[in-house]
DNA sequence: GTCGGGC
DNA sequence: GCCCGACAACGCGGA
DNA sequence: TCCGCG
């Protein structure tokens, strides 16, 4: 892949450039593709590095190759969303080039855009506290378990953790939304001092938002192995729940990740989530 | 990053 | 040919 | 309708 502006640093604090951006996404495109490959792509774009302003872009631009896929959406109010979609897992470089620094995905395929084939629950900290949302983490993954599903961590690369679950048996979204939602009242119920579903950052009151609302049509998750627009050049990582207590959320960089992309957590097996059980257990618990 | 208009 | 400015999201829900 | 939020 070419590289224009190879010596331009995106990263001034750790002298990150954008050739190493781009050569960074050559060697994690393999690894991306379940999570980028037929899925429309908001892009955050820094072209000029993170210093400087950076912008979400959703529809394509014109210029971009044939091989990348256009999708048209709706808009609610008049008009329409054409979103990228890549097919061929070299253009996550070409887009990296355009000065992508972050793929946000949808948590469904243009091929069935209403039947998500994960559910991540989001969890979002107040500043600081990387211990309160490793505990919140692991309530995550127990009340999961107790419903028999199967799930992964991402450290994200910013301030908190994804739980991601693979999806079987094409559920709609408005089930696993449904779901989702119960899943972090659960766990708000059971760690009241350390979680909450409250939208407002104001009434979180210093405690981690579990946040359900990814799972929606058109909502979107910075795909794992994305990079994020941090000062240490920090990125999305899959990691296992014992690595959990030992990894901060930003903890995996592009300066120290090579070796880890040969050595990764094995990713779970699409499970069918007991939405009625779990939506019921949660009425039960006073959800 | 790319484009298009002005000089 | 060079320089510069414009442009690059959107949906949801609660106040 | 505006605003906070991701
Ligand atoms: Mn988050
Ligand atoms: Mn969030």
């Amino acid at each position: 892949m070419k590289v224009s502006n190879a010596d331009r640093v995106m990263f001034p604090e750790v002298g990150v450039t954008k050739g190493q951006v781009v050569s960074y996404y050559e060697n994690a495109a393999g690894l991306m593709a379940d999570f980028v490959v037929g899925r429309p792509l908001t892009l955050q774009r820094f072209p000029k590095g993170i210093a400087e302003k950076g912008f979400m872009q959703k529809n394509v631009a014109e210029h971009y190759p044939a091989s990348i896929e256009r999708y048209e959406v709706p808009k609610n109010e008049g008009g329409t969303t054409t979103y990228p979609v890549v097919r061929d897992v070299n253009d996550i470089a070409y887009l990296a080039n355009q000065g992508t620094i972050t793929f946000h995905v949808w948590l469904s395929t243009v091929e069935q855009p209403l039947k998500p084939d994960y559910l991540v629950l989001d969890l979002d900290p107040p500043e600081g506290s990387a211990e309160i949302v490793r505990a919140v983490a692991l309530e995550t993954r127990t009340v999961l378990d107790s419903f028999g599903v199967e799930s992964i961590p991402v450290a994200t690369g910013s301030k908190g953790f994804h739980v991601w679950i693979p999806l079987a048996g094409k559920p709609d979204f408005e089930q696993v939304s449904k779901a989702s939602q119960a899943l972090a009242g659960i766990v708000a119920l059971k760690i009241p001092d350390l979680a909450t579903l409250e939208f407002l950052k104001k009434e979180r009151k210093g405690r981690v938002f579990v946040d359900w609302l990814r799972n929606h049509p058109g909502s979107t998750v910075a795909a794992p192995f994305s990079l994020r627009p941090r000062p240490r050049a920090s990125l999305a990582m899959p990691i296992t729940w014992d690595e959990l207590g030992s990894t901060a959320p930003d903890a995996w960089t592009i300066g120290n990740v090579e070796d880890r992309l040969s050595d990764l957590p094995r990713w779970p097996k699409p499970v069918v989530l007991p939405i009625d059980h779990i939506v019921k257990t949660a009425e039960a618990a006073g959800v």
